[in-house]
Order: C-alpha cells, then sequence, then structure tokens
DNA sequence: GCATAAACAGTAATCATTACCAATAAACAA
DNA sequence: TTGTTTATTGGTAATGATTACTGTTTATGC
C-alpha cells in the first residue's frame, strides 16, 4: 500500500558522488558544483545542494558538523578526525587519531549528554604562507 | 599623530552585556535584540550585531565556535565547555569539564594544529519531551 | 516502448549577517 | 556648562548561503 519511495542514480548525482570521493580536501557546496560543472556543465547548484544532502541521509558522504558559516562536505566516511582553518575555513583530516576522554561523566544541566568530538583548530599552509 | 581608535560606553552596549551575563543560556543575536528590545525598544538589529562583535573582540563576551547555522554567544568568559543540541541547536554548558587529551601528537598534512575542543553533543529537554 | 513519479534546471524566496549613511550622542576640552 | 569631535546609532539595502517552487526531463519497472 504504502509505496516505498525510490531513489534513483542519476548522471548527476554520481558525479557529485565520484568528484568528492577523488579529493581528499572537504568542500563546500559551492566548491563541488564547481567540479562537478566540468563535467556536467548545465548542472544547478540546487540539484548539488539536494543531492549532497541526500547522499549524507543515505551515508554515502559525511556532512562535516564543524562550525563556519558554509557547510562542507567530506567523501571518507571512515571515522576520522579534522582540522579546521581558523583564517579561511578549509578543513584536513587528522591522521593518527587522538583518542577521545570517557564523556560519560560530563554533566550538563538540561541536556542529556549523547556524544563528543574533537573539534581541531589551526591554519592551513596557505594561510600561513601568507601570515 | 595615528589617533587611537576610542570605544564608547554607550546605552546599548551595556544593556547587551548586561542582558548577555544575565542569563545561563547561549542566545543567537536574534535572541539578544528580543531581550535587550524589552529594555531599549528602538534598538536595531544592526546594532546588536555589531556590538556583539565588539564585545566578543574586546573579550567580554564569547562569540562560540560551535556547529550550526546561527552563532551563538556567551556572557560567561571563565573557560568551559558546551553541548550542542542535535535537533534545535541550543547550547548548554557541561559541569565538570571532561580533561581534554593531549593534542601534541596530531598530524595533520598540510596544516598546522594549534588547539582542540570538544564538542558535546545530544538533547536538549525541550527537544527530548517532543521524542 | 510506455507509464510513473523521482529528479532535474532555472529561478524565486528565505534566513542570517554585513554594509551603508545621514542623524545622534559619548567623551573630553574649554 | 557648552561646544567639538567622531564613534555609534537606527533604518534600510545588500550580500551570501541555503531552501523552496515549478514545469520539464528522465531513470526505472513492466
Amino acid at each position: 500500500m504504502t509505496q516505498q519511495q525510490q531513489t534513483r542514480m542519476t548522471k548527476q548525482r554520481m558525479v557529485i558522488l565520484e568528484e568528492l570521493r577523488s579529493v581528499h580536501s572537504h568542500p563546500t557546496a559551492d566548491e563541488v558544483y564547481g567540479m562537478v560543472r566540468q563535467r556536467l556543465p548545465r548542472i544547478s547548484l540546487g540539484t548539488v545542494y539536494r543531492n549532497l544532502d541526500l547522499l549524507a541521509e543515505s551515508g554515502d558522504i559525511l556532512k562535516l558538523e564543524s562550525a563556519g558559516s558554509q557547510k562542507r562536505f567530506d567523501g571518507n566516511v571512515t571515522p576520522h578526525q579534522h582540522v579546521r582553518c581558523t583564517q579561511c575555513g578549509r578543513v584536513g583530516d587528522v591522521m593518527e587519531p587522538v583518542r577521545l576522554p570517557d564523556i560519560s561523566g560530563a554533566r550538563a544541566p538540561g541536556f542529556i549528554v549523547l556524544s563528543g568530538r574533537i573539534e581541531f583548530e589551526g591554519v592551513c599552509e596557505t594561510c600561513a604562507s601568507k601570515n
């Protein structure tokens, strides 16, 4: 009765996924748009946003929760940590992850604490060289 | 010769600071606007934004670096940790801070890692009761 | 091929924030 | 107290990121 909602593997969705997996950067929606447009010049920005959200929902990519005015996406879904450049917002991967301490002691009135994540901050090489 | 830029303690700036210090929530600029408007009905939203930035720059308040589409502010400048409700974005204080592990081992190609911060995520009571 | 509805391109609308500017008012000297 | 200077204000327009809408296209199953 209740029709299961299908998802179709469109050309656009596939290229977005491929492009995102082909880089180690953590592009914004707009940057993904730029990458994908080289292969599909007529794709629209709305399509990029829509597919990035759908791909994140299905677990094929990550929508990063880090601070900054633009959301960033990651084609690498294996658990790892990130650094964010405080000057330009660029995000990088942290190798040799730092072990997260035991969180169970965290008391926060009015909240149920579910998880914790280390947010690294720093400066990327590009910004450092501009110093 | 070069005239030192003065900062003036205006009525608006003072009320914003007082209101922010009077609550334990971590209001957005718009929420601060709502609070302040009860005492200064003619204040403009732009004034609120401008003063929140200036007060953060001078160290009188904190501009929180946490994720979410709206920036949040904190009148409590003593170091402490925060939880963010993943449903509504509300931010709360963590009592009994969790000790941050040694960060010096964090390697991130193309980045200079300067600091790390634990980002707690959870659900606030309001959202939990809506479950 | 044909039908169906998910997804698309293009564009308008929304939301948060910033920029602009003529008018106002802190701060300080006379 | 009054005047002068200029930081700050209110009001509004502009920007940037994202979301919503809509008629058309196209992936998918029969």
